[in-house]
DNA sequence: AATATTACTGACTCATTGGTCATTAAGAGC
DNA sequence: GCTCTTAATGACCAATGAGTCAGTAATATT
């Protein structure tokens, strides 16, 4: 029998709903996501839904933001810890971070941003004020004071850290776009880049570890 | 007075359809595209539109075909004609190409193609054979016959030449996604990219002309 | 000029979907 | 147990939009 035809728990509800948007919009997008499906998923019905998120946009954006809150955290977090030299931790945290980024959930995220950002502008001013602009901060902090310690030289990096993050975009693009069309080793492909940066950069040439 | 309400040019609606369809999927995506609104854009009743292409997703398709083909053709052939060296090349033509698409229309067919394509495998599949497959591979062999003729040293660019590309990709987001948040001279940052590369796997250190 | 052909139109249908709200039932307080 | 509050439901509505088709007008043919 439906004799309990539902619990009443306010708490959960909205990670619980959160949770199922970001597997149905990250399946199907933004627009092609129905309200209704994402209900279905967490287990409730569309009218719940409403009162806990005014509208599907409004929905949209805290799924957004619940996920990228706690990567930044731990990303920041990583950052500021680290003790280690500037070239250990490229070989070591970042690389495990670039590694996980292409093949974890996030990479929908990235998709997403990528493919509704320009329609939320608000989203993407978030989304640069949190992670991509800090983010892009402290690799340049991070060359500026390898060079100026003497562990690296001066290069295009300083000016352009974005250079070492692309391949990991552009690894994730690929697994989300040709994976199944075309297999690549990311992780592979990510280790050769670190090397291939550090070999170049290194002030005493081979003393790297890693030339090819 | 509507004394002409239309004009007959069987030959031309195609194209001019086509052409109005990638604005509208550029600007809005692929599902809040409205058929209507394309055929408005086309100066032509969605009737007609209806004619030409049996359905919005056939709509689609021909638009990122359409606007692949000649693209292409223009790749490989440069790629094809070229008769100086490696070295040159890339400063050269391939530089002026990873300069051009983020800022073209190209870019928004790179967004339609990350958004759109897991739900489309059959034209990413045709991506994949007609454009990022044969890119890919003259790369590897630009870079393979670098290292064989003694011009480059053997880098991980040859098992990798998407570490060549993936800046290319970078810049493309960024002009679409935070461009008008955060400004970058993704001009300067290709140029940059090059000439690190050519650095880095020239044979004899510092000759490359451009160590920063 | 009359007739045939077909590119083209736009009003229509029908399924879909974001959002609402009157109603129901779980739990808290007494 | 009885009452009150509110989490939760699901039937409903209004709007929208993909796709259709009977009809219209521009051209081709004679």
């Amino acid at each position: 029998m439906a004799q309990t035809r539902f619990k009443r728990r306010k708490e959960k509800r909205p990670a619980e709903i959160t949770q199922a948007a970001m597997q149905a919009f990250a399946e199907n997008g933004y627009e092609a996501t129905r309200v209704d499906d994402v209900a279905r998923r967490a287990g409730v019905s569309k009218g719940l839904l409403y009162l806990y998120f005014k509208t599907k946009e409004e929905l949209f954006k805290a799924v957004i933001k619940s996920f990228v809150k706690p990567r930044i955290q731990a990303l920041t977090r990583s950052i500021e810890t680290n003790e280690s030299s500037a070239t250990e931790f490229l070989r070591g945290p970042f690389l495990e971070l670039a590694k996980d980024i292409p093949s974890s959930p996030l990479r929908h995220l990235v998709r997403l941003m990528i493919s509704e950002g320009p329609k939320h502008p608000d989203l993407t001013r978030y989304y640069w004020e949190n992670v991509a602009g800090p983010g892009i901060q402290a690799l340049n902090r991070l060359f500026e004071n390898g060079v100026a310690n003497g562990e690296f030289r001066p290069s295009a990096l300083q000016q352009f850290p974005q250079l070492l993050v692309s391949p990991v975009l552009f690894s994730t693009m690929w697994q989300l776009v040709f994976e199944e069309h075309a297999h690549l080793d990311t992780d592979a492909l990510l280790e050769a880049h670190i090397e291939f940066v550090l070999d170049a950069i290194a002030v005493n040439p081979g003393a790297s570890g890693a030339g090819s």
